[in-house]
DNA sequence: TTGTATGCGTTATCAC
DNA sequence: GTGATAACGCATACAA
């Protein structure tokens, strides 16, 4: 159907090695005439290399695989775009695989993009990791960056991250510098390891200003907004006295916003709140919530730099990548004390 | 390197078209004892296809592509899910596209698609869609439907649209049931087919109820936040008199409010205003933006359910769906008189 | 400077 | 039931 190598050979008398040679720009060991000649009938019937047949010899396919849980979860958009740009920018596509943090589902998923030879894998591990899933994804011998989502294993894995302990440390500190001493904090689920690093950034600023650790006020989310207003709401119920609550991710401090505003607890006058990622809803809700910028197009583009660096065989200077977050100071904590 | 028919073929000691059979479950002309011999090698072995190999000859990949300007966009990412959801469900893998509206990107992409040998596309057009790119698109032959974005040519031309009519004519009408008379309205770029449409419905509308089209309440925006602030600006200096603000899409409306309360002007009390798209950031803003909804996962799933019928030859009832939007009553508009 | 032949991993057409 | 063998479209080692 489409017009093949073959098919200019014919026209151009010469053999598809020739035009092979051409097309690919190889040993200039053709002449110009036949060179001219052969570009002039590429032109003319438009021809399109078939990069299937070609992938299959070359064992390359220009493919990444892109693994995440859900792209309709705000934190994700920037980042993917990120990773295409990028991918782009080096001569590759993206396929794009969203796995519902079902770790059947990414299983699935990693033997398509297995089968379907991908060059690459970028993959942001459901919220749970199986370790079977990552077994798998080695034992594939595709080169793969770890995105967002950190997984233990007994050697390190190419990665990138943001550092939560730092990020969720300054938030903490700047809620105490704001003359808070009560901050309450709503978590991630506790199997996530992000969730656990935001966690020991929370402990770790509230025992360097020599502040207790009350369990009553550290409640367990989902990173969703239910999870904050579930959250919000136990914490309002349990009467416990608090001026601010640090939630691990904007999502849930929207909504535990919601929750405080139904109430009609005036943020940040009455309590203080911030979040963390600093997705694009977080600059528009009301009050503009101050939270912890993940650098997204950073992790995107490290990751994709990561990964086609190991695709092409060079050693990597580091194996994992932790980017530093920023504390983005908008209108929802107000000075106490 | 990787475990190929042949090496099953060698262990099973039978031929290779064999061992196709029974991985295809062709025609059971093979006995149980052989099939389930290879089949046990398969296992053992951990046999995985090649793809590329299978769809060189087969000529189907089951990859689709999803040509769009940014999915950074929040119009997009549920379309986007909804189309990786319903590809999965049918087999299909999606290669992602963002062409930042612009023309050569796009045309860039179409050809990439091309020659891997995708088996259908799903083109959301740049915002002034050149026809020379549709061209290009039709001229490959490869099944495709439109999305979001219409494109005039002779003939009809498969295609997933939201009613941009019926939508802005019901805001206008709920405005005007509210009280309003004097509506204004931002629109988006004029050579964008769907600013045109929603324009249409905010005029039809106003004609409907005999009020006035007062070109100077008419507002042209970009679809961007920036758009939005820039027309506030524009209508709030020229002193002209209004009640209300119209907005072609969200992000507008939502720098529209920006301006409004930068100004210290009370939403919804002194002016209302809605959106269109009902975008995620819409239900957060405050107050929450009334707006027109766009039934983002249908598109999706519509469009790729489409995609798939034209790709497997059936012919389509409907060469054009217009799916019908819907008013999402919130609190930006207020009762007027 | 150019061509022949082989192989990539699979499906498909025959023949036995 | 099963197996040669060609073909898909291309790259490449080796010859000429």
């Amino acid at each position: 159907m489409a017009v093949t190598i073959k098919d200019i050979a014919k026209l151009a008398n010469v053999s598809i090695t020739t035009v092979s040679r051409v097309i690919n720009n190889k040993s200039d060991g053709v002449s110009q005439k036949t060179r001219e000649n052969i570009l002039r009938i590429v032109k003319e019937l438009n021809y399109q290399p078939n990069r299937l047949a070609q992938s299959l010899v070359t064992k390359k396919t220009n493919t990444l695989g892109l693994v995440l849980p859900d792209i309709t979860n705000p934190f994700f958009p920037e980042i993917v775009r990120a990773i295409e740009d990028t991918a782009n920018n080096f001569g590759y596509n993206l396929i794009l695989c969203n796995t519902d943090d079902n770790n059947k589902k990414e299983s699935l998923y990693l033997q398509v993009l297995k089968e379907k030879c991908v060059d690459g894998i970028i993959f942001t591990s459901s919220i749970n990791p199986k370790s079977q899933n990552i077994k798998q994804l080695m034992e594939y011998k595709i080169p793969f960056v770890l995105l967002d989502r950190y997984i233990d294993m007994e050697e390190q894995l190419p990665g990138v991250y943001t550092d939560g302990i730092l990020g969720m440390y300054q938030a903490v500190k700047y809620f105490i510098e704001m003359g808070h001493k009560k901050i309450a904090f709503i978590s991630g689920p506790k199997e996530s390891k992000t969730a656990k690093q935001r966690y020991l950034g929370y402990i770790k600023a509230l025992a360097e200003y020599n502040l207790p650790i009350r369990d009553f006020l550290i409640k367990e989310g989902n990173y969703k907004v239910s999870g904050g207003q579930k959250a919000m709401m136990e914490l309002l119920t349990s009467k416990e006295d608090f001026t601010a609550v640090l939630c691990a991710n904007d999502l849930m401090a929207i909504g535990a916003m919601e929750v405080l505003k139904q109430k009609n607890i005036k943020i940040p006058e009455e309590i203080s709140i911030a979040g963390f990622d600093n997705i694009s809803l977080s600059n528009v809700v009301d009050p503009k919530l101050t939270t912890v910028a993940q650098p997204y197009y950073e992790m995107g583009r490290s990751a994709t730099k990561m990964l086609i660096k190991l695709i092409e065989g060079k050693s990597l200077r580091k194996k994992e990548v932790i980017l530093k977050p920023r504390l983005i100071i908008r209108n929802s904590v107000a000075k106490r004390g």
